[in-house]
DNA sequence: GTGAAAGCGCTAACAA
DNA sequence: TTGTTAGCGCTTTCAC
């Protein structure tokens, strides 16, 4: 009952050898057709699956795929952002015909456990990673011992391996769609210019503007911290110089803002536009009425995965362009909507509406 | 750099054979102190680990169990069920020195290709579910392959290795405290009682008025099937009965029944006193406010795959004696609140407070 | 106490 | 086109 079939049986029932029975199972040529049909009746026959483990030992690959999570089990709960992730990463995966094992981690040791582990003990062929903060030791460490990875979200300026948005097309966009509703003098709070994302995200600003011929001013560029209250504190003083638009390069921040003008009077978006960033969980309840850069989140998985498989794969083993190159940026969609001046006027929270001429 | 160290390696360095090193690394008794020594030292020298591909085909043990949610990622998120559930199995399974592999699959061809595989790749040497309605079909093919499978619920009347809560008991406890509080005529709104979680909190609660000398009325017993709406259409037919307790089993129904209570001017629980069962995710926000029964969830996961390392190894590793028992039936909670008629008038949600006398 | 050797189920040269 | 053979890195008898 319990003892499984073997390539060895498969090969008496069909009258050929292992060597055969394994070229056809790996859908190798040179196998004549009539021999094939047979072992595939025997195959069937046996109801034989190839052992993987066996197959591990002989090809050193495993077909086995990590994804690393370096949370802890509440973060990933309470944040939407990993489900459509971790979804789409083990659809690839299982297509592919890769596993997928999870290690949703925290405290430091278990992580220091855990690249030794998985460095060394040949489990997985590779790792996706969604890196917190100090998830970089780890990156090193795979990358110390051949053991590919990816992360999601890049978290160093000079890196590779990665899939992340193109931040600065993102910006490029947002202040882009500002220009076109004739907002002249564009705000933009940052966080943290340090972080690679503020950074991009920044040129993409500049750049948006300088294509418009639209001056750069020191005094429209305001780091909000990437936090709430300090955005909320900045606004008053982008409003005294003037600005009449503001893109939030963070969605803490666009509610920030959002809070000042209107304590100031103001209305949104006639008096003052706001562009946020769709990245905090926390802000959905404000986000059906602010037209923000959406973040895609089945292609973070998507692709990190497919990019993870093709490094995995001798043969590239897909025709995609993009999955020879060292990274992936992905585009963002812009998702216009009449910002909550509208809705709090209405009492209705519009799904898409026209933009102002 | 990429080359790993293997066992012959280690043999090679400290001068004995691949045997010796073997019985080390597995922790055998038989060898000299001074040899054990040595080859530690070159263990630690190589920072040698041994191959589990390797070991898996030795044994046949892979030290990896599977984890199976046939339900939608989306559902897994939505429900605070499974944070907990996950994290208590990966935690127990990692100290044990398993990894853990997860699916989540819903689809009806993919749990038909999903046991198959793992049935028969013996990539895992066990796995915990978290059966839904029709799970059974992959239960029964677990068991045909014999591979072990420990489920988190009952599914079947009729049904070794599972952790469920102590349905009877939890039953027994709540009928129990609504009589100590001089409830005389406690009604049940019961959802189908041919599920086993029915059926056993049924009979709990003839069995608390039993021993209390109180008679069982069939008129207080009600068919709520499990679903708010119907029990707040049944309600106002148990207060006309003249019913003073309601028990439900579970929150969805105890939510209808308040919603009914207060329509009809009474006041919850002066009048009528309620006690919910702590299963429904969306019920979370009445719940403080409600006294309910409540479920172990992080002892579902401990318990559930302590049980499943438990049967794998064939050395009983536990003292612990419920272990050797076909299933573990877990002990619930009664967490007594004062009901929402207090929070209502006071406008808060007081954490635990005083029972009635 | 220790080592030699067989074998787990597969793949991948190489031979035929 | 097919079969033979030698591993992959470990465990596990069985001698020594």
């Amino acid at each position: 009952m319990s003892d499984l079939p073997t390539l060895e049986d498969v090969a008496r029932l069909s009258k050929t050898s292992r060597s055969t029975v394994s070229r056809v199972i790996n859908n190798e040529d040179g196998v004549k057709d009539e021999t094939r049909e047979r072992v595939m009746a025997a195959i069937r026959q046996l109801n034989y699956q190839p052992n993987r483990n066996a197959r591990a030992m002989a090809t050193g690959q495993n077909h086995c795929i990590g994804v690393i999570v370096p949370r802890t089990i509440t973060q990933v709960h309470s944040d939407p952002f990993f489900a459509p992730v971790m979804d789409s990463i083990s659809r690839v995966a299982h297509e592919a015909g890769y596993s997928v094992m999870l290690w949703i981690i925290e405290s430091a040791s278990e992580t220091s456990w855990l690249d030794q582990h998985l460095s060394q003990t040949r489990q997985i062929d590779g790792v996706v990673m969604i890196p917190s903060l100090n998830s970089e030791r780890l990156f090193r460490s795979f990358e110390r011992y051949d053991l590919p990875c990816i992360t999601i979200g890049r978290f160093a300026r000079q890196q590779e391996n990665f899939v992340d948005i193109d931040n600065f097309g993102a910006a490029l966009t947002a202040v882009n769609h500002l220009i076109e509703l004739n907002y002249r003098r564009v705000a933009i709070l940052t966080g943290r210019p340090e972080s690679n994302s503020g950074h991009d995200r920044l040129l993409g600003y500049k750049e948006a503007l300088q294509r418009a011929g639209l001056p750069i001013d020191p005094d429209l560029i305001v780091d909000g911290e990437f936090e709430e209250n300090v955005a909320y504190e900045m606004t008053p003083g982008l409003i005294d110089v003037g600005c009449d638009a503001i893109f939030a390069m963070n969605d803490s921040m666009a509610i920030g803002a959002l809070h000042a003008i209107q304590e100031l009077g103001k209305r949104v978006p006639e008096d003052i536009a706001i562009v946020g960033f769709d990245d905090v969980p926390r802000a959905s309840a404000i986000k059906p009425t602010l037209t923000t850069i959406r973040q895609p989140l089945y292609k973070f998985g998507e692709f990190s995965s497919k990019l993870l498989l093709n490094r995995l794969q001798t043969e590239p083993h897909s025709d995609d362009e993009f999955l020879k190159r060292p990274y992936v940026l992905l585009p963002t969609e812009l998702v216009v909507r009449e910002s909550c001046g509208f809705a709090l006027r209405h009492g209705i929270m519009p799904n898409d509406s026209p933009q102002r001429a």
